[in-house]
DNA sequence: TCAAAAGTGTTCCGAATACACCCATGA
DNA sequence: TCATGGGTGTATTCGGAACACTTTTGA
C-alpha cells in the first residue's frame, strides 16, 4: 500500500455446478455484446462499491438463476493483465453447487444454459475471457474436496437414495466405487427416512437424509 | 459484468511465514502513516495496472525482505466493505514460506519484524485493517496443507536432519509426533546426503535432502 | 421365473499407531 | 559412565479394498 494508488475494475464470476443427466454441468450465459459477442461465459457481475464479493456472487446467482441459499464459496482470484481486452479487470471467482431440481424449479434466466463440463474442458466449446481456466480450476477444487468434505450432498435433494448419492461421488471423482464400501463410508453421515423410492423394475431403495448433528 | 462499471482499489498483501526459535513466525511491518499509524500490518502493495497479483506479491516480498524464488501461493481475497477506512479496497492475500536462514541472510527491511503467530492470534498484538483475519485464515490453510503436501520442506534449509524436519511438522500441526512413525512416513520423500550434523552433546544426526523425482 | 439393481456380511491387506529397544556423542 | 537425543525393528490396530452373497421388485 505504498506505490501508486490505482483503481481497477473488479468482476465477480460464478461457476455454478450441478449434476443432471448423469453428468457434471455448468451454467453459462451468452454474451450479448463485444468483446466475445455471442460466446458463452460464466455469469458474473461488476463488484459494486458497497457490496462484498460474496454478496456480488449471490446477486449474480439470483439474477441469472433465481437461486438463493445454496452452497457458495470463493474459488480463486484471476488477475492476468490481458484477461479482459477492454480494460484491466480482475475476477474474483466463486463456485456454487446445487441439485438440479432446485435449478429447474427456479426461474432460470432465458439467457442461461446448462453445459456439460466435459464439453467445455475438452475444448469443444470456446468460452469468453479466461473462463475456461476458471472452470478447470473449479473442477479441480471440486474433485479435491469430495473426499474430505460433504459437498457431494449439495448435488442431491433433501431425500435421496444411496445409489443416487454414490453416482454423484462417482461423477465428481471420475471413477467407479464399490457399493458395499461406499455404504460403509457414507452410513455415519446419513439416516434413513423410512420412506422408499418405488416404481422401478427392481428392488426399491430406501430414502435417506443427511444427518445433522455429530454427537 | 452488466451493472455499473466501477473501479476500486486493489491491495496485494503477503503473509510470510517462517519458523525460528521453535515457533511459527510472521513478518510484519509498522505503518508509518494514518490510518492505523504505528500499528503492525502485513507487508502489501497496491496492485498496478500492468502487473498480475502474483507479480505484485513478489514485488512486495522483494521490497520488504529481499526474498525471491520462495514458495508463494494465493490465499484468499478479502473484500469487506469497511476493511479500509479510507476508501473501498479489496485485498488479494498471498502466503509465502521460507526457512529462517534465507530470511536473515537477505536484507530484511528495517521496518520489517518477525512476530510469533501465537502472539498475534491470541489477540495480544493488534493489527491494522483486517490483517488478523488474514493471518487466521492463512494459519488454517497452512495446518491443513501440511498433511497432504510437502510444504513443511519450505521451512528447512536444503540440507536438514530428520529431527529438525519433525519439529517443523509438530509446530505446524500443533501436536507431537512419534519419532519412529514420522521417519517411516517421511523416508520415501528424502535421501541422505552422507553428511552428519555434529557438535552437540549427543549422537550426531544424519543430514538429508528432499528427494527430487518420484519414479 | 428371471433380469436388474438394492442391500449386507466377511475376508484381506496395507498403512498408521504404539511400543520397545539400541546407538553415538560430549561432558 | 551417563545423560541426551538420534536411530531402528516389531507387534497391533484400524480402515479401505475386494469378494461373495441375499433380497425385492416389475416385467
Amino acid at each position: 500500500m505504498n506505490t501508486k494508488h490505482q483503481k481497477i475494475s473488479v468482476a465477480v464470476d460464478v461457476l455454478l455446478f450441478t449434476i443432471s443427466d448423469d453428468k457434471l454441468q455448468i451454467v453459462l450465459t451468452k454474451r450479448s455484446s463485444e468483446p466475445f459477442k455471442d460466446m458463452y461465459c460464466l455469469p458474473g457481475v461488476s463488484l459494486q462499491e458497497n457490496e462484498t464479493p460474496e454478496e456480488a456472487a449471490e446477486r449474480s446467482l439470483r439474477e441469472r438463476t433465481g437461486l438463493t441459499d445454496i452452497f457458495l464459496e470463493q474459488l480463486y482470484t484471476f488477475g492476468d493483465t490481458e484477461r479482459d481486452p477492454r480494460s484491466r479487470t480482475i475476477s474474483i471467482a466463486y463456485y456454487a453447487l446445487t441439485d438440479p431440481d432446485k435449478l429447474l424449479s427456479s426461474n432460470l434466466n432465458e439467457a442461461a444454459v446448462l453445459m456439460p463440463a466435459d464439453r467445455i474442458l475438452s475444448g469443444r466449446i470456446k468460452l469468453a475471457f479466461d473462463h475456461k481456466k476458471i472452470i478447470e480450476y473449479g473442477r479441480m477444487r471440486l474433485k479435491g474436496k469430495v473426499s474430505y468434505s460433504d459437498i457431494a450432498f449439495e448435488f442431491v435433494p433433501e431425500d435421496f437414495t444411496l445409489p443416487q448419492l454414490q453416482k454423484v461421488y462417482e461423477i465428481l471423482l471420475g471413477e467407479e466405487l464399490y457399493k458395499a464400501n461406499f455404504r460403509k463410508m457414507i452410513s455415519p453421515k446419513v439416516e434413513a427416512t423410512g420412506e422408499m423410492l418405488t416404481g422401478l423394475a427392481h428392488r426399491p431403495s430406501r430414502l435417506y437424509r443427511r444427518k445433522k448433528a455429530r454427537p
